[in-house]
DNA sequence: GCATAAACGTGATTAATCCTCACATTTGCA
DNA sequence: TGCAAATGTGAGGATTAATCACGTTTATGC
């Protein structure tokens, strides 16, 4: 997990390399530099996130912090790489097993609620998956994320419908994903009652889908 | 429709006031501004478009473009509502006095397709609303654009289903809506065949929504 | 025609930021 | 102990959005 979070992956972006942390003393570092990160996303969003905040915050030097991260979206990257690896794991936990309709039914709603929960608390997932279409690499992300949860969704649909083209439930699967994370970042940007009608009916619509013949 | 598009409506958002174009010669270099931005857009993005490019492309001087857009998210709003009044009109006219569910269909279906075809061949649209949360006022200009839109659909339903609750079905069409833009949205961003199939299945799931009882 | 005010036009300059780089320091290891 | 690699530093380069003081054109009243 502290290697998976490692921002070298973040070269997979578009930047320079940079070197990743391999002694004890920097990987503190980089923990401190990502925690700065997050703190100041939260108070004012990734936008209004100064690099030179992040070091003076960190403790750091602005040098170090361009050692590891090859650019200001490196940061962005690596803090939204670690919400994605964790919820992951939550989702696949969630809706493994499950092969019969009812605890689809269950499993699922309750999987949304905890999303919309998280979106609703969380000022760093709700900023970072805000911007995700401006980014590049944060579609990326997001996209490889979305297919990946989609595929534990749609290999219980076809558990649950054995007859139905293997393809179409991928496609299914996949884009009742992707409507509940759109679902969820409308929701969070209007008013809060607004926003649970509209979690609601999405749940109602994605089962729908989902459980019909 | 002129009227309407003039780029003192970017006072809306948030930066200092600038002067609306009462000459007929300050309106026409408006309009090659305007262009010039399109053009650039098109061409590398409108993240990459430089505000010097836009002036010189236009013949103008940077001076000259900061007169009437107070800042550069301006222009591109400008841009944006401009699209939004255009394909407002279409919508409106296509769901128009739609009383039963075989025409809802039909004309639901084409809708999409339309919409499909207009981000798939409009690299200037598909630029500005894949930024579109990355930017309040874009964001803003989206979701009132789409209100407007579910609420055609809205009333469409209300004919349909007069015995449903009338805000529920309001929640269900501007979700649908909303749904809709997020699936162009992936589908452009995506392989061309997997994007057609998402289409289609998000077709075939706002149509459920939409027709179910 | 003339005067005057308002609208318009200009581009060098300012300000804010990301990011680099030449050099100093620390750590792991033979 | 000594050296190579890793790490640390922060002044400064480079880019670019946006300003502003001043010059020019247009509309309008007489």
């Amino acid at each position: 997990m502290e290697d998976a979070a490692t921002p070298v992956s973040a070269q997979k972006q578009a930047a320079s390399p940079r070197r990743a942390p391999s002694q004890q003393r920097s990987r503190e570092r980089v923990e401190r530099m990502l925690a700065a990160a997050s703190a100041l996303i939260a108070e004012q969003g990734s936008d209004a996130m100064r690099m030179g905040e992040v070091a003076e915050r960190a403790g750091v030097s602005i040098g170090s912090l361009y050692q590891f991260f090859p650019d200001k979206r490196a940061i962005i990257w690596a803090l939204a790489e670690r919400y994605t690896a964790e919820s992951q794991s939550c989702i696949s936990a969630a809706l493994a097993g499950i092969s019969d309709a009812e605890r689809l039914q269950s499993a699922f709603s309750e999987l949304v609620d905890i999303y919309y929960r998280l979106f609703l608390a969380e000022p760093v997932i709700r900023d970072i998956w805000s911007g995700t279409q401006a980014d590049k690499a944060l579609r990326q992300l997001e996209l490889a994320d979305s297919r990946a949860n989609a595929e534990f969704l749609s290999a219980v649909l076809k558990r649950l419908r054995p007859a139905a083209d293997p393809a179409t439930l991928e496609t299914t699967a996949f884009l009742v994903w992707q409507m509940g994370e759109a679902a969820m970042r409308l929701a969070i940007s209007v008013e809060r009652q607004e926003g649970d009608r509209l979690v609601a009916a999405y749940k109602r619509m994605a089962l729908r889908e989902l459980l019909a013949e």
